[in-house]
DNA sequence: CGAGACGTTGACACCGGTTTCCAATTCGGG
DNA sequence: CCCGAATTGGAAACCGGTGTCAACGTCTCG
């Protein structure tokens, strides 16, 4: 600033090809550094013609903040993780669009990591992502938000993490979940309701979680209804489309099929749908098919499919809101309710 | 700290909470900062014991470089946004999952930005993500690829832009890119190969390049094949379900009704499928159909749709390859075969 | 009118790496 | 045995922000 040569030059900006600093800044306006970071940092103590003049420069210069630079003064960074090993691309893709939603007027960034469950090294994979990559926060989607074990990983490494699920897996600051317990409850009812009395059940696989709470879900409704499960009516898949078939082709099989069949997901549902037509069994005339997830495939197959949606925006967005806000993360919701979406596939049994 | 405990003192890590950093390693290993950095960016000219005592000692500590701060040295950092507005889940999570794979390996990670292609404001959201996050490349997938406008501006922000498409949208070093007009062509091919004269076109969205490639493929195929394309047998959709239903209608209603159906989409093969039904048409046997993408609905509506998979891991991976690596780039693939998936929707014409 | 309180601002060290520059050490050759 | 070149290690500056703390001017009060 030693230079004389009138207002111009102050003004002028560096056009060296650099993105401006802080340092452009605090010179340009003629103040310290600190007071141009007070002003970025919205500080209460300071002078209003001060942050105005600063801030005319930072928008003259087109002045964004570094942020690595901010996170190493900070000791801390505004990454946070999506760690998901998920079979749902509409799931996965909503959750980062609510996840988005959140935190777009924020710093904070989404930076995803797609796993593989049944990798043996997947424990050292997400710890060398949280580490080499400083993660303020991850947050966890099923079915691996169902893995205590690594939640825990995930928090001695310094992380707040959150977890999405179907059932009470952490305390409130650190869970969203959806109540998939009533919600098939509630769709199994309007199989009742709609006439049916031999009800099918698809579970999904043995050691999930949301597959565990469908089935407490099934058996809730069946039993409200006043119906007996009976065990030759209830068949076992792994959430994907040929253990769909597989559960179809067995259910179908017995003395008296049932007239209306639950599927713990929709890829499922699908499956039984085709071994239904497999066996010239009219869907929805001689047999009514519920899904669960709402997913892309549930409404485009014929008969599109009853099935159950879950909130997955609100829930990635409370989600978030929790992450990036630890002091205000137990006053964000933390449980949703899931609607039933009626659709052609269910009607009332024939006769 | 002040504590006598002998030699063990020495040695033992910090133990305060805080990660080790340089500093903590340069110390237990009695060298200086400048030979651990050397260490950790496998400088050549360094004296092999003591290399071996620092890295003993950075893993004895488990220490990993602060990204942050290194970004902050190197002046450039070590994230990759990938910026899309896209309706196909499975091919965004496709691409995520091929970036990963490359980029698994390295110190780059993937930050993701959903975008509302009709937004008035798309432009500015994305300079202030790349400007905020400071980017060292973003990936580009379509349909927002294709706007040059925006490819520019990022570029112009300083990050290296490599954009997926299905044409030459961009030089090879920033480009990947499937032959859909081929594709087309060869499912035409097969149609006509299996009896098809008549065959109808579902065309995407006017101002889409895949579109308008889809449909020249379509020509393609269509004169190769000897057949004249009829304008009564052409629809145009929006690559969505409902468009797809419209569309099926239109070309079903018709005085001499095509026998094969190509739709630029499987979302809208879904929807002329829904159509036929509701038309009484039996498909395949009265209508073959065929469409685009191989999404998860392709697998799973009844008929299994033959439909056009193209290698999006593969893409995904070139692509990310020449954003780390820009020197390289030009010797990675640009240009991807699709294949044609051949299932039960496709069927000669009933005599 | 001087002192203390207050509101505002700036100097300086620091975050954890890299780089520059230079000194120390090792080594080979004359 | 000495000298110069080659190799290695270290001190200090720097990247672009933030925290601490002191100094500054102004205002109020005794």
């Amino acid at each position: 600033m030693g230079t004389v040569s009138a207002g111009e030059e102050a003004i002028s900006s560096k056009s060296d090809g650099q993105k401006p600093t802080i340092n452009d800044v605090a010179r340009l306006s003629g103040v310290s550094k600190k007071t141009v970071s007070r002003v970025i940092n919205k500080s209460p103590l300071l002078n209003q013609a001060t942050r105005e003049k600063v801030e005319a420069v930072i928008a003259d210069l087109g002045y964004v903040p570094n942020p690595q630079a901010r996170a190493l003064a900070l000791r801390r960074n505004f990454l946070i993780g999506l760690i998901h090993d998920n079979p749902n691309a509409q799931m996965v893709l909503g959750v980062q669009e609510g996840i988005l939603d959140t935190i777009r007027k924020t710093e904070f960034a989404l930076v995803v990591r797609p796993v593989d469950r049944h990798s043996p090294t997947m424990f050292d994979d997400i710890r060398h992502f949280i580490e080499q990559q400083r993660l303020y926060g991850v947050m966890l989607l099923p079915p691996i938000s169902e893995n205590d074990e690594l939640a825990r990983m995930c928090r001695d490494l310094g992380c707040t993490v959150v977890r999405m699920g179907s059932a009470r897996l952490d305390d409130d600051a650190h869970l969203v979940a959806s109540n998939d317990r009533q919600a098939v409850s509630e769709a199994v009812a309007w199989l009742a309701e709609l006439g049916h009395r031999r009800i099918g059940f698809v579970a999904g696989p043995e050691g999930f979680r949301s597959a565990r709470e469908r089935e407490l879900g099934f058996a809730d409704g069946m039993t409200r209804a006043g119906l007996a499960t009976e065990p030759e009516l209830a068949a076992r898949g792994d959430y994907r489309f040929e253990s769909g078939l597989a559960a179809g082709a067995q259910l179908l099989s017995v003395d008296r099929p049932p007239t209306a069949i639950f599927c713990s997901n929709d890829e499922m549902a699908a499956g039984v749908l085709h071994a239904a037509r497999a066996r010239q069994i009219d869907v929805p005339d001689d047999l009514s098919i519920v899904g669960f997830d709402d997913t892309a495939t549930a409404a485009h197959i014929w008969p599109p499919l009853t099935t159950v949606r879950w909130p997955i925006a609100a829930m990635a967005q409370a989600a978030a809101s929790k992450l990036i806000d630890p002091a205000n993360a137990a006053s964000q919701p933390s449980f949703f309710l899931s609607d039933l979406v009626r659709r052609a596939s269910t009607v009332p049994p024939r006769e």
